[in-house]
DNA sequence: TTCATATGTAATAATTATATTACATATGAA
DNA sequence: TTCATATGTAATATAATTATTACATATGAA
């Protein structure tokens, strides 16, 4: 973790309930694509949009696999962290944004 | 801190840099609006704007005072806060999340 | 009265984010 | 060949966020 930019992505990943409760599961171990899908009961793109915006966070990492049965599947993994939010914390992290900063997308 | 609406909610109140900022300045003491504004450089429809969704964030509270010139200040201060995020942390906020749940306005 | 400094908000524009639908390829098993 | 299960993405629709402009009120000082 570095820069504010780096901290706005993470908090704008884990502004949604969905992609708390896909590190939430992720937690528990790594999954493909499929698997969370079927788990969270939700469409593909819309997950692939969820996931993006996770590993651009560096919340999350995927790697490929073939399985047993000769199906390519694409694994997703949480990555450590250790993060403390306190007025202190921010005041330093804010020192760092420039007056005009704005969303980085 | 409750349920997962209010960290969502926290999340992305700080996923704008700008509030981010708003948060650091307030760390180091109170600030009525326009004294912000200026600091920040930013108009007050949009400085609202942000102040309103921090202080639904839990994060800021408001408190009105008349100036020695007879002005009426609004005061926006930080409220005391401590979070850790790790995955375990975030596994236990995830295991209170619906299935269906939504991003909360 | 006019000016400067506070407050607040309504209306709109511009930009992003979220979500769905409809495609497409590839593999192994039946 | 057909089916089930993986992968991926383009196009579109809907909704929310961000930002600006233009108002309005109130106070005390000049």
């Amino acid at each position: 973790m570095n820069s504010y930019e780096d901290y706005t992505k993470l908090f704008d990943a884990l502004s949604h309930p969905m992609r708390v409760k896909i590190v939430g599961i992720l937690a528990g171990g790594r999954k493909y694509v499929s698997e969370l899908a079927k788990e969270l009961e939700m469409s593909r793109p819309l997950l692939y949009m969820h996931l993006k915006k996770l590993e651009g966070a560096s919340l999350v990492v995927d790697s490929y696999e073939i399985s047993e049965t000769g199906k390519t599947m694409r694994f997703f993994e949480l990555k450590p962290f250790d993060i403390h939010l306190s007025p202190s914390t921010l005041q330093d992290l804010a020192a760092t944004i420039p007056i005009d900063a704005q969303k980085s997308k």
